[in-house]
RNA sequence: GUCCCCAUCGUCUAGUGGCCUAGGACGCCGGCCUCUCACGCCGGCAACACGGGUUCGACUCCCGUUGGGGACGCCA
């Protein structure tokens, strides 16, 4: 994009004439600084196309386009239909994407495929961009909408139909319903049976739908970068709709065309798509193009073996920052499903990124499995820095009614919490107590078994002792502790229990040293002081 | 039903004919460390779906069976 757009001046001459662009011949020349109103930039294949969208297709469909002469070799694109949001599957076939361009150092696209206009909707792509942009997947190029290149498609649909590729089919949706349901009934694959196919008249005077010739012998095989060789008997495959009778395109002509179009070197995918592929693959040679190399991944299964869906808890991927985990946690989780590299489970983004090859994915179908993701969340929180934390640390304490903590006093709190913390969420929720006006009531069962038994006077001796501190310091605090216990003659532990009941109302917590320290002295000397109060104040 | 794909511990995986009495990781169990909780460390349980071939030799290659998944739309 950068390439193409650097490429493109003012006064440059339009080219007419690169061959890889599919499109209709261009019936109005107009130069590019005729345009003073914004036309429609989009980049194909290292090539900017002006268009004016407003525009009726036949008249100029194609206004100007600018030889870039900078091609990129890897190309990927990932391509969600905006009818939900973003979920963990398809996070991890647009990671794959990045990921393989990557270490190629190509270009990864995104494009929206909203040819189905009733269920796309605006919300869906923002929730799809939101949630690619959290995981650090951001397209190089795009996002594109297929709806701003429809006359593109009907373009390719209309020549094949002058080749005599396609044919106009006047079938009724009722009627092709019940073939299909007496097909079904007769226990045999449903498939159209190409009634209009050869018909000579192509009636324009009904609603008609241009389907697609498909060779009906021979077969269909590609060497799939993760799956192998792949074929299909042509026989198995029936005359595909390329245009509806409303007059928009399909998904299978769309995404050719702008597979080609956008110079799509590895179409990367779910294996959901693999019966698509032999039809893609007829309609890029019927089309005169070259066919791109294809990478069909497993799904992801629910815990019940099936694709993964809602009710296996599919949910945004963005639920997953609520519920307190980190990008690259989820993409290090997400890339271990069918890849593997040696005995190795933690990756960084550059690691990822330098050793990810597609060809040594798996062929087989995983499990989302929530443990090993929290384990793998947890480590990334060991290994990231305080300040990496910081601002996600905030946002969760934000839900929990904790207003502009300090963010220096945070970075301290941090350290304390990263080995006790497997997400965000639990760290917000550990160090709670250090916000708190008051942790009173205790927690019962840790009040039980430290506090009504300990010794008053060991924790005045305590409180009196860190009173007289000169500075709150940790290094201070240890030994002001450790003195206490000593002239008490007490094992640590009979200090410190009753001392972590007191100050956070737990049985857990940081080092003792270390709650009292972050906790600041005049809330620490607090919640001695409340403690004693509440002991029974013999001994 | 038809077509396509898949098949190693519960889960993620290593394994490309002998290095495998199958390795690692999560989880689980036991222990160590220890002021608690974690972290860390040590140990344990646990798998080649089944049946035929091919071969001196199969987890690895071939065929079949079973099981699982996906696709069969004027959805993508």
């Amino acid at each position: 994009m950068k390439c193409a757009e650097k490429e493109f001046k003012k006064n440059d001459k339009a080219d007419y004439s690169n061959p890889t662009l599919g499109l209709t011949p261009v019936r109005k020349r107009i130069r590019a600084e005729n345009y003073s109103r914004p036309t429609h930039r989009t980049v194909y294949n290292g090539v900017l196309l002006l268009t004016l969208p407003d525009q009726v297709p036949e008249e100029n469909l194609l206004i100007a386009c600018f030889s870039g002469g900078c091609r990129m070799s890897v190309r990927t694109r990932f391509a969600p239909s905006p009818t939900g949001f973003l979920h963990i599957g398809g996070a991890r076939t647009a990671l794959f994407c990045q990921l393989h361009t990557r270490r190629l150092g190509g270009t990864f696209i995104l494009r929206i495929e909203d040819t189905d206009r009733e269920r796309s909707t605006q919300q869906a792509v923002d929730a799809i961009l939101d949630g690619l942009h959290w995981l650090g997947l951001d397209p190089d190029e795009g996002p594109f909408f297929q709806s701003d290149n429809t006359p593109l498609y009907l373009a390719a649909a209309q020549r094949l139909l002058e080749e005599g590729k396609a044919y106009r089919c006047t079938c009724s949706k009722e009627s092709i319903d019940a073939l299909r349901e007496s097909q079904r009934e007769q226990q045999i694959k449903p498939r159209y049976d190409g009634r209009c196919r050869d018909r000579h008249d192509q009636p324009t005077d009904q609603p008609y739908v241009i389907r697609f010739r498909t060779p009906s012998e021979g077969s269909t095989a590609w060497e799939d970068q993760i799956q192998g060789t792949i074929r299909f008997p042509n026989d198995e495959l029936d005359d595909l709709v390329l245009v509806r009778s409303d007059g928009s395109p399909t998904y299978n002509l769309a995404v050719v065309v702008d597979d080609h179009n956008m110079g799509i070197t590895l179409v990367l995918r779910g294996e959901d798509h693999i019966s698509n592929t032999p039809r893609q693959i007829h309609l890029f040679q019927a089309l005169g193009w070259p066919v791109p190399e294809y990478a069909h991944m497993p799904l992801l299964h629910g815990s019940d073996g099936s694709k993964l869906s809602k009710r296996h808890g599919a949910v945004s991927v963005l639920q997953y920052r609520e519920d307190g985990f980190l990008p690259d946690a989820l993409n290090n989780y997400l890339v271990r499903l069918g890849w593997s590299h040696g005995e190795q489970e933690l990756f960084t983004r550059q690691e990822m990124q330098t050793l990810f090859d597609v060809r040594q994915v798996g062929r087989s179908a995983a499990i989302f499995n929530l443990s090993k993701l929290l384990w793998i969340n947890g480590n990334h929180i060991r290994t990231a820095t305080p300040q990496q934390l910081l601002p996600e640390l905030i946002y969760q304490l934000a839900k929990r009614g904790i207003q502009q903590p300090d963010p220096q006093w945070l970075l301290q709190v941090i350290p304390e919490f990263q080995t006790r913390a497997k997400t965000l969420v639990e760290m917000a929720d550990k160090c709670l107590f250090l916000f708190a006006e008051s942790v009173l009531p205790y927690e019962e069962k840790a009040a039980q078994k430290h506090f009504y038994t300990a010794n008053v006077q060991s924790i005045i001796a305590l409180h009196d002792g860190l009173q007289q501190l000169p500075e709150w310091q940790a290094a201070a605090i240890e030994a002001c502790f450790r003195q206490v216990v000593a002239d008490l003659q007490l094992e640590m532990g009979q200090l410190a229990q009753p001392v972590r009941v007191a100050l956070t109302g737990t049985a857990s917590s940081p080092g003792i040293h270390e709650t009292l320290f972050l906790l600041g002295r005049e809330r620490a000397l607090r919640r001695l002081q409340e403690a004693v109060s509440l002991l029974p104040n013999n001994k």
